[in-house]
DNA sequence: CCGCTGGCCTGCGAGC
DNA sequence: TGCTCGCAGGCCAGCG
């Protein structure tokens, strides 16, 4: 479900439980059982009584800050989401794993099927800046004017040079933000073959793969997000980008431009949809 | 530091 | 009907 815009779309969603006081931060039996929900119930009492003054997003990430220091990392993984809870004594979406309760409804709630997601505490902003992935992530592709530069410079590192594209672009040292949607999405509007090494793209090819990730990050938080299955923001929406994707998910459909078959292929372990005719 | 492999999880639908 | 398999929007640890 989320990459970087679903989790933008979130992250606005949310904003309705900025400056609410807390009642309390819940952690469900559930989510006891999984390595990836660390903290005890115990150190979350500590935000009792206390305000969530912003939501931030960095790449797929969700930064909780509240009027004290410490702060909460967030990632949904490959199938967390929240839920504003509307209603009170409203039934629990399953899977849940975090509940937050304010004193005034809405409530809102953690719930996460494959148990793939993160909500840990760190002692400040700063630890969580220094914390292993963010630390080293690239450029988030959903800035408002995409920084072109700074992005030829990154691919260009030799690293990347005799990987295929396709699968350097699930890296989030290079784009945060992109995952295996707009990783073909983009891939198909800049007609580049996401089977080419880095190395054999040429700079043309570079600044518009750069210009149509960025088009196609920003198109998708318009949109909303993609539904597939269930996805919806915290609110309820659903996102409609699902409706103008061009290869992703298509495998034996017609291209829309040229009409040959959308051909699906496997790179690090993730698909990656194409045109073979439009993408060279 | 790098790239590669396997692992972490649950659920769904296709095919037998 | 029930089983197995592959697949799913993500990421990390461990290895050489």
């Amino acid at each position: 479900m989320p990459e970087g815009p679903e989790v933008e779309c979130v992250r606005r969603s949310l904003k309705s439980i900025i400056g609410k006081k807390l009642q309390r931060i819940h952690l469900t039996e559930l989510s006891q059982k999984y390595h990836k929900y660390q903290n005890k119930q115990t150190q979350f009492n500590q935000f009792s009584g206390h305000q969530i003054k912003k939501i931030e997003r960095i790449g797929k990430f969700l930064i909780f800050k509240f009027d004290r220091k410490e702060v909460i990392l967030n990632h949904l993984g490959m199938s967390g989401n929240w839920l504003l809870l509307k209603e009170k004594d409203q039934i629990l979406p399953s899977h849940s794993k975090v509940l937050i309760e304010f004193e005034t409804l809405p409530n809102v709630v953690f719930y996460d099927m494959r148990n793939l997601g993160q909500f840990k505490i760190y002692e400040s902003y700063n630890s969580v800046l220094k914390h292993q992935p963010i630390r080293k992530m690239g450029i988030d592709g959903l800035l408002s004017t995409f920084p072109m530069d700074e992005f030829l410079l990154r691919i260009d590192k030799r690293n990347y040079a005799n990987r295929e594209i396709g699968s350097v672009l699930l890296d989030q040292k290079l784009v945060a933000g992109i995952g295996n949607i707009y990783k073909s999405e983009s891939l198909a509007l800049a007609n580049i073959n996401p089977t080419r090494l880095v190395k054999t793209l040429k700079n043309k090819e570079r600044r518009r793969l750069g210009q149509a990730i960025s088009k196609t990050l920003h198109k998708a938080v318009e949109s909303m997000g993609s539904t597939f299955n269930s996805f919806r923001t915290p609110d309820g929406r659903e996102g409609s980008a699902q409706n103008w994707h061009q290869v992703y998910g298509k495998k034996g459909g017609k291209c829309s431009s040229c009409g040959s078959e959308i051909r699906r292929v496997v790179q690090d372990k993730r698909s990656t949809f194409y045109c073979p005719n439009c993408q060279l």
